[in-house]
DNA sequence: TGATCTAATATGTATAGACAAATAATCGTC
DNA sequence: GACGATTATTTGTCTATACATATTAGATCA
């Protein structure tokens, strides 16, 4: 018995993986399985779609890493209890995001300093104290408007060619992204009120409402790079989608 | 030749495809083969490892569906360009987040109506004009502190459960999640300062800065349910974090 | 030179069979 | 009925093989 003779009935050409997988998956993100219902045993489902246990083994294993099933030898493979609430939050590069829309994107290194961490930096960033960081303050802006402060700190162990750098021209950022590799971040969202100075840099009224968002990211353990950022409330929302089945 | 002669040679009892999955995983994430740089072919990897074919594809398609590598026939599979931004964000169930740090979670339902989708609610949540629409709003308290408003609506068309559901007792937020499986979600964060009410039902001064969430749900395409989440900046954070490999 | 055809190659999908490991169910004993 | 050993079942992992399919590098030809 060759593959070929598992191609669909009706001719189309998805494999006959990526067609139970879809099956399976409607059965669940419909509701018709709910949480706690025993999916079929891969003998059935081998029985079912005629075809061998490694086809419906990928399936299934592949629906318990994506979280929508729990399997358990010798019980069977269940449809997962709630879903968590989670979702895809997508951190944008500033500078891409604001190009993709057509305005003109403006830049400006505030300020810029290579120093031994204090112990501010080190509560912050992770790094010894004295460690060399670089520290660096900047202003996003959209169309002349100032839309994000940026105020970064960078582990200069993790990433020493960020001294090479010339971050009058390129925002910190943008030259990040892309260049250093990090294993793990941990981000941070709330709100809070400007104060003079920030106000000032932002060009809003002092008090007013902004969305701060802090980054923190590391290599192997290692920190890379802290980052805070600071927008204006108004103009700048964050969208986060989640469609279940990579 | 049986599995067994392929325990890894330290006696750990690892599975062979973890172990490979583990080696390819840290030369990508420690830098070591930066973005762009070819992955041992399938047959190589199969000499090194001393495995079947079946095996090594097992790992390097589960690399390719989690983004770490991209894969093109003849020409071979290929660090994946800069990990795009994104992270995992969590959107706890207030009541079991409050009660997991050991405080006393309150509830108040501030108010409740049954009526058909005004033009607002119709851009809100996406139904027809004049569709049934559950709308209520609420208090989430932790250790009598008010620490969030909800205002939501609830598409009854989708989830007629809803009017049998006494809110008064159970939070919308809490019965919601593991009641109705949805298939698609989007979030908007933004910060806002607070309008006179929010502020009196918050109980903070007007103006302060409130952290945001709006998220809505959809099931293959009908609407859900819409909820806004209004926090005292101050007292909220959302940390989200990401770690690659699942 | 440039376009086109051809063969080689790497991945994509699938099979059938094998043994290992975990665990639910059963049976036997006290 | 309670407890413990045994058995059966299901998933986890791996092998060796096969053919399909996309794509590239090289050969061929206009």
């Amino acid at each position: 018995m060759n593959a070929k003779s598992h191609a669909s009935p009706n001719g189309s050409p998805t494999a006959l993986y990526q067609r139970i997988r879809g099956d399976l998956e409607r059965k669940i993100l419909s509701g018709d399985w709910p949480p706690g219902h025993r999916v079929p045993f891969e003998h059935e489902l081998m029985q079912s779609y005629d075809c061998s246990r490694m086809t419906v083994n990928k399936v299934l294993s592949g629906l318990a890493t994506a979280g929508l099933i729990e399997r358990r030898r010798r019980a069977g493979s269940f449809v997962s209890r709630p879903r968590v609430q989670s979702a895809i939050l997508q951190i944008p590069d500033l500078k891409a995001e604001v190009e993709k829309r057509g305005e003109h994107y403006g830049y400006r290194l505030l300020a810029l300093e290579k120093r031994g961490a204090s112990a501010a930096d080190k509560a912050r960033i992770g790094v010894a104290l004295r460690a060399p960081v670089l520290a660096l303050r900047c202003r996003h802006e959209a169309e002349g408007q100032p839309f994000a402060l940026e105020d970064r700190l960078i582990n200069l162990r993790a990433v020493p060619e960020a001294m090479q750098q010339d971050f009058s021209q390129t925002p910190p950022n943008t030259w990040l992204v892309g260049q250093v590799p990090w294993t793990e971040a941990e981000h941070r969202i709330a709100a809070e009120a400007a104060d003079e100075a920030t106000a000032a840099e932002l060009r809003i009224e002092p008090g007013a409402a902004c969305l701060t968002i802090e980054r923190r990211t590391w290599r192997g353990g290692e920190p890379i790079t802290a980052v805070r950022l600071i927008h204006p409330g108004h103009m700048y929302d964050l969208v986060a989608r989640f469609t279940p089945s990579a």
